[in-house]
RNA sequence: GGCAGGGUAGCUCAGCUGGUUAGAGCACAGCACUCAUAAUGCUGGGGUCGCGGGUUCGAGUCCCGCCCCUGCUACCA
């Protein structure tokens, strides 16, 4: 069976990892996880973008060779996304061979299939000596480049081999307005890409040829992989294209990037595919970015420490919880930890955790620890099983925001029902019966929720699942949301799952 | 400049094809309760719906003008 095959943007290893980096992980995390639940198998892939100019510049500036350079980030990367709890299971480098293999056969296949479409042509700009590198006009400062002022920009003329880029406009522009077998989401990107497309498109330059940390061009001594025909086909080459099975795995159902890359992953990539006779990815997902107090996140020394700091306040999953629920994976949204303390604690610390501190802790006083029979496995009026659909709808529509909203106010139902219905009240009346439902019905709903924060707080959902009396089943199971069944089964107060802030 | 989206309570935002006293969460105030992480529940205060015109019996919701914010406007990723 084709694994449900989701891929994010790999990063430049340019900079440490930062909370701009860190909202595109683990909205792709909450998705895998997602599908998971439903019993797919997924395949996730996530990696490092390590070729390139700046690179190659920074690993000399730190008196270091370009690959130990790479080397350092990709691990200071992987360290960072696990200690989020990342579940991804193949980690692509754009240095490994594997890579370089599935890019070089993938030109190979574009010249054969299309061999007008790569040409040779000559490439025109503006060459600042000091950067060693083409700028482009939106780049400069006074006409000038803005790190060598005082340098002038040498109009430079260099052989390279383009790729016929418009050619495959109308083709691109109808799959993009169809809408169906290559989707751009959220809409605002898939407008901006149609006007793009409905402008035109010019050809561009696919080879360099003063830049030796790069993919060798495919039957040329001395040019590289222009680095998005690099990078782009690393969702490819993971699959072990061309080799045996790639096609078990691709097309991709899901590739996750940032807003400010979608041209590339909804215009060149799909024409590319096309070229190549590759089946395309089914969607794109382009979220926003977090910003920082209102301001953006650049990859500064101050703003990439403070991933470290955010992840240690509450833990790597209140975290998370607060990029996915405040913060959102459609539009900009802003990162403080004023707003994260007060979100923490009071969806965390005093609603879910306290929920679940209060029902399992009534379980324990009236009835022992264990579960017991009675009620209907769900609140009055049914409503938790219409959150869990609406949580279903929300998430199957990439809604991660609105998936987490279900959550809290499934959770605010369930404080609101424990009051209606006073269990304490229950118990010094001696009414058995309807004490076990209330109880009955309280756990049940546990029993959901710890389903339902899965995508979003794994370890969490993980601990809530073991205090429910469940350590010898996964979590990972829908059917339990849909049916929670854990009569009978022994439960224990748990240490608080969020620990309020010291005051 | 062009194209697109947006300006609604202190903060983050809902408000579909115009229709009773404009909603939610957080924050704030009062009350209630005791199972719980001094948590929870209920009630309440709080808004010239960016500005100015217009259409209409009636506009946050439509039309015109203006102000402000954000994104895109391609070979830096």
């Amino acid at each position: 069976m084709k694994p449900w095959y989701i891929t994010t943007a790999i990063d430049y290893a340019n900079g440490d990892p930062h909370l701009g980096h860190a909202l595109e992980k683990i909205g792709a995390d909450v998705i895998a996880r997602w599908h998971r639940l439903q019993g797919e198998p997924v395949r996730f892939l996530m990696g490092m973008d390590e070729h390139g100019q700046k690179v190659f510049q920074t690993a000399q500036a730190a008196g270091m060779s370009p690959q130990d350079w790479v080397d350092g980030i990709s691990e200071r990367f992987e360290t960072t996304w696990r200690g989020l709890h990342c579940s991804y299971d193949d980690w692509m480098r754009t240095t490994e061979p594997r890579h370089a293999a599935g890019v070089q056969a993938l030109l190979t296949r574009i010249r054969e299939r299309c061999p007008d479409d790569l040409f040779v042509g000559e490439y025109e700009g503006l060459y600042c000596v000091g950067c060693e590198e083409f700028k482009q006009e939106g780049q400069l400062l006074n006409g000038r480049c803005g790190e060598h002022p005082s340098r002038e920009l040498v109009p430079t003329k260099e052989r390279n081999t383009f790729f016929r880029l418009s050619a495959y406009r109308d083709r691109v522009l109808a799959l993009v307005e169809a809408n169906s077998a290559f989707q751009v989401e959220p809409q605002i990107r898939r407008n901006e890409i149609l006007s793009v497309l409905r402008e035109g498109l010019q050809d561009i330059s696919i080879s360099r040829a003063r830049l030796p940390w790069g993919i060798p061009f495919p039957d040329s001594d001395e040019q590289t992989v222009y680095v998005w025909f690099d990078a782009l086909i690393n969702y490819l080459s993971a699959t072990g294209y061309p080799g045996d099975g790639w096609d078990a795995v691709w097309p991709a159902d899901l590739h996750v990037v940032g807003k400010g890359i979608t041209r590339f992953h909804c215009i060149i990539w799909p024409a590319m595919l096309i070229a190549a006779d590759v089946p395309l990815p089914k969607q794109i997902w382009a979220h926003g970015y977090v910003q920082w107090g209102g301001a953006k996140v650049s990859k500064s020394e101050g703003e990439s420490a403070s991933l470290d700091e955010s992840a240690a306040r509450h833990g790597p999953d209140a975290l998370r919880w607060f990029l996915m629920r405040e913060v959102g994976f459609e539009n900009d949204g802003d990162f403080t930890f004023e707003r994260f303390d007060a979100v923490y604690e009071s969806e965390l610390a005093n609603g879910l955790g306290n929920l679940a501190s209060r029902v399992l802790a009534m379980v324990g006083k009236y009835r022992d620890g264990v579960v017991p029979a009675g009620g209907e496995g769900d609140l009055p009026g049914g409503v938790g099983a219409v959150a869990l659909a609406s949580y279903a709808a929300a998430m199957t529509a990439t809604d991660l925001k609105g998936a987490a909203r279900q959550i809290t106010e499934l959770v605010t139902e369930a404080n609101g029902y424990i009051t209606t219905a006073a269990p304490w009240a229950l118990a010094k009346a001696g009414d058995d019966a309807q004490l076990d439902a209330v109880l009955a019905n309280l756990t049940a709903t546990l029993v959901r929720l710890a389903v339902m924060i899965y995508p979003f707080m794994p370890e969490k959902a993980t601990a809530l699942w073991v205090a429910l009396g469940q350590a010898d089943t996964p979590v990972t199971g829908w059917g339990q949301a849909k049916r929670p069944d854990v009569v009978g089964a022994q439960v224990v107060k748990p240490e608080n799952l969020f620990p309020r802030l010291a005051p």
